[in-house]
DNA sequence: GCTTTCACG
DNA sequence: ACGTACGTGAAAGCC
């Protein structure tokens, strides 16, 4: 049997500073709680890792430099000389660098009078005798003399993660050499870091020609007669000695008397305590997550301090009272079997009082009045998890729960939207708290979750969940003081969640008839469709299938392709769109594809959805999900519902009142993203047009293209004036401005520019935000929700792009977002003081959706737009349009 | 589970 | 030169 050894030789010395200086620019940003800087530790975490799992070795061993002076200096006394003293923020962090490798269970050596080079070079030698596979690590382009056809040399570029793999091959492909004859070439050209000279005036380029023609130092020497007279060839002669001595200096040892042996360096992988505790030492939180994440199939790995509880039953609920004055607060979690908390069952719960742990599966116990008096009293502040989840489940019990605290779901959201995590265990470890479980390591996922039959192990589990609530509290809410974020929370997202929660627990009705209706008259056109596309194809496929599809009009029909993407031909719309009239085929693909999306998305899928027992859909509003501020809706999505194309639109007649003789009335914010754009940017031109009540496009689109009366604006004018305003706001590039409304690139170009001349505070806006972002790390918007952007300062031109992108949209999207949030606490409020009929249904990130009885269409034409009007106060006015009708359809 | 496509603001 | 519009969710195919 042959086992397949595989070496892998890191240059300790060389990966470090290439860590150190590839994460330079973040140096400030790791720091750990003991003020050492952490960077080069992480990045060359990073980078084992990465190699680790490309190269999968058996054995490890990474070399260090023992010391300044080597065997070399002996040879030439300024070997090195001159060199920059190591920073002390790198020099520092060299003992961790070994620790983080002790952890790793890796073997590392240095041996005095040697460099990292030579130790790799002899076991390299080693390995390749003893038949292993051998990689190795380094930042030193030196080493790929070292390759051979079964060892490679993994030269880090400029981060530390990727590497460039030089086989000889590879060293064959670059310079043109083998090998061996790098050792030549450095000896020609010299090494300015190392401080050798080589001969003079021979770079690169010189020394591989020579190289091509004599293949080493010596062969240039021998014949050097052969050399026309030059300059070059004066250089040769008289520098000759050097050439020679700087090859030997080149030359790494492959011989040098090692206390190790390549079966000292088996590498049986990392030890988990010491990890643990080094990157706890670190402050690497990101890695502790990652392997508490890995050891998550081993729950008995973690040592959670017991708590005491009382299980509750029917036979002793009564014996508890809890005195409304003495209890200064609750810690309460109710567990439910399921994402969907209209429907998921009811499996249990745990709260706290004082000291004492309360749990049972039974949530029926909830509703005797001393348990129901603990979360329906107003003097009780009730802290938990995922508030509006909580509410809607207790709704179903008949509790109405008052008085949230502490959200710890949302409040950990606001400090940072990018955590948004849905498992309490996985947030509680986010914020170093560990003493919790997740809920997959206790219940199990895919088809096996399942709730613990063993009593102890799930009242543990819920109990450390009610104590993981109890325990954030404090720290969180601190943390959101010092963000200045209390009043987001207070003001705005914890009442929201109740707000939300009443939606959902209304719904909308759905006239599932009209819904089966359009479905078969759908279904016949769809199958009539597919008939003639399999006619012009020549054969029947599955039209659903991008990958057959593409095969049939790539390869088949021959179109041209106008776009790839990873796996294959794209035959998205863009694509489609340009190959109209090459074919009939493609304009019955495209209208395949527009009704069948609205046949199994919007009629299928609703119906799906819809709850027999009322006829209505209930959606469920992510509130701690986007990274701007948004909700999103799920379980039906009801914020992508068909409108732009006519039949697709339809789909709305299916949305109606819950009672004949009642109205759906909408109301939404015109262009809320620009006036907020016009309001934060304080831009003087576009806030005249705003207030002066102008078409916002039709004025934009006067300014690009210098015209001088309104009347003179076309309708395709507006229409990329439009486009431009849209860029804007999303962060413009030419490029993408190009590909939305087809035009060249250098027209987009100008566009922006010619914008950019108009509203000078805007383009003042989008630098600022981008220096802030770089600054801070965050961007926030008007109500100080907070974005982070850690990618704002990456040496990635497309993943720094993003960024800043992302920082110039986010203020804007997140502040409108804000806005209708505002909107909808005072709107659900205002239904409530008027004691009205009307219901607040849905909303559509710039629109509200009701339905009221037909007598309160009047008063909601004048309350919701003055609502949705005061909701802020701007430099510019708001806008509010309103419309109703008998269905959702008719609302527009 | 990932990829592609397409619906919305 | 690089190669992108911002934010979402659902269905279907495919492995």
């Amino acid at each position: 049997m042959k086992e397949n050894k595989k070496l892998l030789l890191i240059d300790g010395n060389s990966v470090a500073f290439r860590a150190f200086f590839a994460l330079h620019q973040s140096l400030e940003r790791f720091v750990n709680h003991n003020g050492l800087h952490t960077n080069a530790v992480y990045g060359f975490k990073t980078m084992l890792d990465n190699i680790i799992e490309s190269v999968n070795p058996t054995h490890v061993l990474v070399a260090f430099d023992a010391g300044r002076k080597t065997f070399r200096n002996e040879k030439y006394a300024d070997y090195k000389g001159g060199r920059a003293k190591t920073p002390t923020e790198l020099s520092e962090q060299f003992p961790y660098v070994k620790k983080l490798l002790e952890a790793y269970g890796m073997k590392y050596y240095e041996l005095q009078n040697y460099e990292a080079d030579d130790i790799i070079g002899t076991l390299a030698k080693q390995g390749e005798e003893q038949d292993f596979e051998t990689t190795i690590v380094t930042g030193d382009r030196d080493l790929t003399q070292l390759a051979t056809e079964k060892t490679t040399v993994a030269v880090t570029q400029k981060g530390v993660t990727e590497v460039e793999r030089y086989t000889p091959k590879h060293v064959e492909a670059k310079y043109g050499l083998s090998p061996a004859q790098i050792i030549d070439m450095k000896g020609l050209v010299g090494d300015n870091s190392d401080n050798y000279p080589g001969v003079a005036k021979v770079g690169e380029k010189t020394a591989i020609k020579l190289l091509k023609q004599f293949k080493s130092i010596e062969g240039i020497y021998e014949n050097i007669d052969e050399l026309k007279k030059s300059k070059m060839k004066e250089h040769l002669i008289e520098d000759k000695e050097i050439a020679f001595m700087c090859k030997d200096l080149a030359r790494i040892r492959c011989d040098v008397p090692l206390e190790v042996e390549l079966t000292d360096t088996v590498w049986n992988g990392s030890e988990h305590q010491k990890l643990v505790e080094f990157f706890q030492e670190m402050d690497f939180k990101r890695f502790l997550e990652k392997i508490s994440a890995a050891t998550q199939d081993d729950p008995a790995q973690k040592i959670i301090e017991d708590i005491k509880f009382t299980a509750l039953t029917k036979d002793n609920v009564n014996q508890f009272n809890f005195d409304a004055e003495a209890v200064e607060g609750v810690s309460f979690y109710l567990e439910m079997m399921g994402d969907n908390y209209h429907t998921a069952p009811l499996v249990g719960f745990a709260f706290n009082v004082g000291t004492k742990y309360f749990a049972s599966r039974d949530t029926e116990l909830l509703k005797y009045p001393n348990l129901r008096k603990l979360l329906e009293n107003e003097n009780i502040d009730v802290d938990l998890f995922d508030g509006k989840r909580t509410f809607v489940g207790l709704n179903r019990l008949g509790i109405h729960l008052t008085d949230i605290r502490f959200d710890l779901l949302l409040v950990s959201y606001l400090l940072d939207t990018s955590d948004n995590s849905n498992d309490l265990g996985k947030l509680a470890q986010q914020h170093d708290y560990t003493e919790v479980l997740e809920d997959e390591q206790v219940y199990g996922k895919g088809a096996k979750i399942k709730i613990p039959e063993n009593d102890a192990e799930y009242y543990s589990h819920l109990c450390n969940k009610v104590r993981t609530i109890k325990k954030l509290r404090t720290p969180l809410m601190k943390k959101l003081e010092t963000n200045k974020q209390e009043e987001l929370y207070i003001k705005i997202e914890r009442p929201l969640a109740i707000v939300l929660a009443e939606m959902e627990i209304d719904g909308i009705t759905v006239d599932t008839q009209r819904l089966e209706e359009m479905g078969s008259e759908f279904k016949e056109r769809i199958s009539e469709i597919k008939q003639t596309i399999y006619q012009e194809a020549g054969e029947k496929f599955n039209l659903n299938s991008p990958k057959q599809l593409g095969v049939i009009l790539f390869e088949k029909m021959k179109l041209p392709v106008i776009k790839k993407t990873k796996t294959g031909y794209s035959t998205a719309v863009s694509v489609l769109e340009k190959l109209r009239g090459m074919a009939p085929i493609i304009d019955n693909i495209l209208k395949y594809r527009q009704i069948a999306k609205i046949q199994s998305t919007y009629i299928e899928g609703l119906l799906k959805v819809t709850f027999e027992k009322d006829s209505k859909v209930h959606t469920r509003y992510t509130q701690t999900l986007t990274s701007t501020g948004r909700l999103s809706s799920v379980d039906p999505n009801l914020q992508n519902i068909p409108i732009r194309l006519a039949e697709g639109k339809k789909i709305r007649q299916a949305f109606i009142p819950q009672k004949t003789g009642w109205q759906i009335f909408s109301s939404d914010y015109s262009q809320i993203e620009l006036r907020v754009l016009a309001h934060i940017s304080h831009d003087a031109n576009m806030q005249k047009a705003f207030a002066e009540g102008q078409d916002i496009h039709a004025n934009t689109a006067m300014n690009i293209f210098e015209l001088d009366s309104p009347a003179d604006v076309t309708s395709n004018m507006r229409r990329q004036a439009k486009a431009v305003n849209f860029g804007i706001v999303y962060g413009i590039s030419d490029y993408g401005l190009a590909q939305n409304i087809g035009i060249t690139r250098k027209q987009a170009k100008l566009f922006i520019e010619k914008y950019f001349k108009i509203f000078p505070g805007v383009k003042e806006y989008m630098e600022k935000i981008v220096i802030s972002a770089r600054e801070k790390g965050y961007v926030e918007t008007l109500f100080k929700r907070r974005r982070y952007l850690p990618d704002i300062s990456s040496r990635n031109y497309n993943i720094r792009s993003f960024a800043e992108r992302t920082a110039m949209n986010t203020p804007i999207q997140g502040s409108a977002a804000d806005i209708i949030k505002v909107a909808m606490i005072n709107m659900q409020k205002m239904l409530k003081e008027k004691k009205l009929e009307a219901r607040m249904l849905l909303q559509v990130h710039d629109e509200l959706i009701f339905e009221a009885p037909s007598k309160e269409i009047p008063i909601l034409e004048e309350v919701v737009p003055q609502v949705m009007d005061a909701a802020v106060s701007l430099d510019i006015p708001l806008k509010v349009e309103s419309s109703y009708g008998k269905t959702w359809f008719d609302a527009k």
